[in-house]
DNA sequence: CGTCAGTTTGAAGCGAATCAAGAACAGTGG
DNA sequence: CCACTGTTCTTGATTCGCTTCAAACTGACG
């Protein structure tokens, strides 16, 4: 286990990480950042959001996994898109949109509020020129995620999903610089995948056992590691 | 066959009450839309726009059918949208989007650009209080439908995802004043299903020969008519 | 009248769901 | 420290939804 203060840490570190990556940031943006403060922790389980409410309360992820998801009447359940260390939840202040799914909480998280942020440099977008653009483009991030879904579920296999997605996952923590190198840990339940990828747990648990044997990834209770990225990028090369 | 006069004045009328749905307008804004003045065609499996491509010039669709879709590498394709008459296809001028896949006419379309009363409502949102916030609205709808399809693809079996489908297309064109009763006709090949459903051509096929048993569309080369919402209806219930 | 895209049909097979039962494990309280 | 509990994982047998393949059929169109 990390502790608490670490992974708040590197989450602020991710959170910076990946605003320099959709938008280049001078002094006094970086130094806005560390307006960032009011923190907000959610049990694993918790409910963050639920479809209809207003977006009116957007926060960063700084530690721990986050999911959107979509349930039907009979129970089934769909996990539409992950939320990570340095990703924004619950963003559509400007427009006053309302939520369209739920959003719970996977993990343990911890987040941090923006909504001050967000408005703040959208009203003064000459100081703060890059971060008022760049709220913009974690919307166009998230539909772009919310497309490969679609590919993914609409037109994979389920191995190939699967690998897909874990690729997806892993790279989006290198780039923001919250894991440095394999294994790569991920705290999902066979449950969530097959929840993810609209498959069975039983056949979750089945495919995992042919990526076990590849040596791609090694299970444990309550988790998935991702072992080697080559051998992963093979797997998900023949989808490409 | 329609006149395509009449058709884009049915179009207008689309773009208006879709508009009207979203926000009221005021005088001077049902003025501003008499500026949408320059139309342009497509023919039937014409590329609009390839992934990757700015997203600058935003067009309504006033006649005809328009899809997103994905490909994988060996040919697989996944249609992820219908634009229909009164939607806005291609926006993401504000914040310099990419678009994400491609945009293909389905059908013959025409549309009429968009991007000038984008900008001039925008740069004015005292004079255009319904029309400035309206264009978020259309994102916010677009990321619904878009949910909607990875919840369709990944949790129904392949007659609730076909039923689910048309319904959501019979809603839209009705709300929008394009149709005003059934039946109800889509321009889209048992191909096109397939490749929006996730499904074989030849199981689309099947299925649309039960919905035809349950009087529920009648089929013929190139189109589905849907010929009773109540019949449709219920068999969504299932899935609500 | 031939062509071609789209539809329809049947047979065979595969991928994944379902059902059911057991094993491994973490957390809990005695 | 250990029995108890509940969650997660694992396994085998069976079923089913859907795909694939192949071939024939239909209707629009030049």
């Amino acid at each position: 286990m990390v502790s608490r203060a670490l992974s708040i840490q590197t989450g602020r570190a991710a959170i910076a990480r990946h605003l320099e990556i959709l938008a280049p940031l001078n002094e006094s943006e970086r130094e806005a950042l560390t307006s960032l403060k009011e923190l907000v922790d959610f049990a694993a389980g918790q409910e963050i959001t639920k479809p209809g409410a207003p977006l009116d309360d957007p926060m960063f992820v700084l530690a721990g996994w986050i999911c959107r998801c979509s349930t039907l009447s009979d129970g089934r359940r769909q996990i539409l898109d992950f939320y990570l260390p340095g990703d924004l939840v619950g963003d559509g202040s400007r427009t006053g949109k309302r939520a369209h799914a739920f959003c719970v909480a996977l993990t343990p998280a911890t987040c941090v509020r923006a909504g001050e942020l967000i408005a703040l440099t959208r009203s003064q977008p000459d100081r703060f020129p890059g971060l008022a653009n760049v709220w913009g483009a974690f919307e166009s991030e998230i539909e772009k995620r919310l497309i490969d879904q679609i590919v993914r579920n609409g037109r994979m296999l389920a191995h190939e999903r699967l690998a897909h997605l874990i690729k997806d996952l892993y790279e989006r923590h290198r780039r923001v610089g919250v894991l440095v190198s394999e294994p790569f840990v991920m705290p999902l339940t066979q449950e969530m995948f097959g929840d993810a990828l609209g498959l069975s747990t039983v056949h979750v648990n089945r495919v995992l056992q042919q990526l076990r044997r590849e040596q791609i990834v090694r299970t444990s209770l309550g988790r998935v590691e991702m072992l080697n990225a080559q051998l992963l990028e093979a797997a998900v090369q023949a989808t490409r």
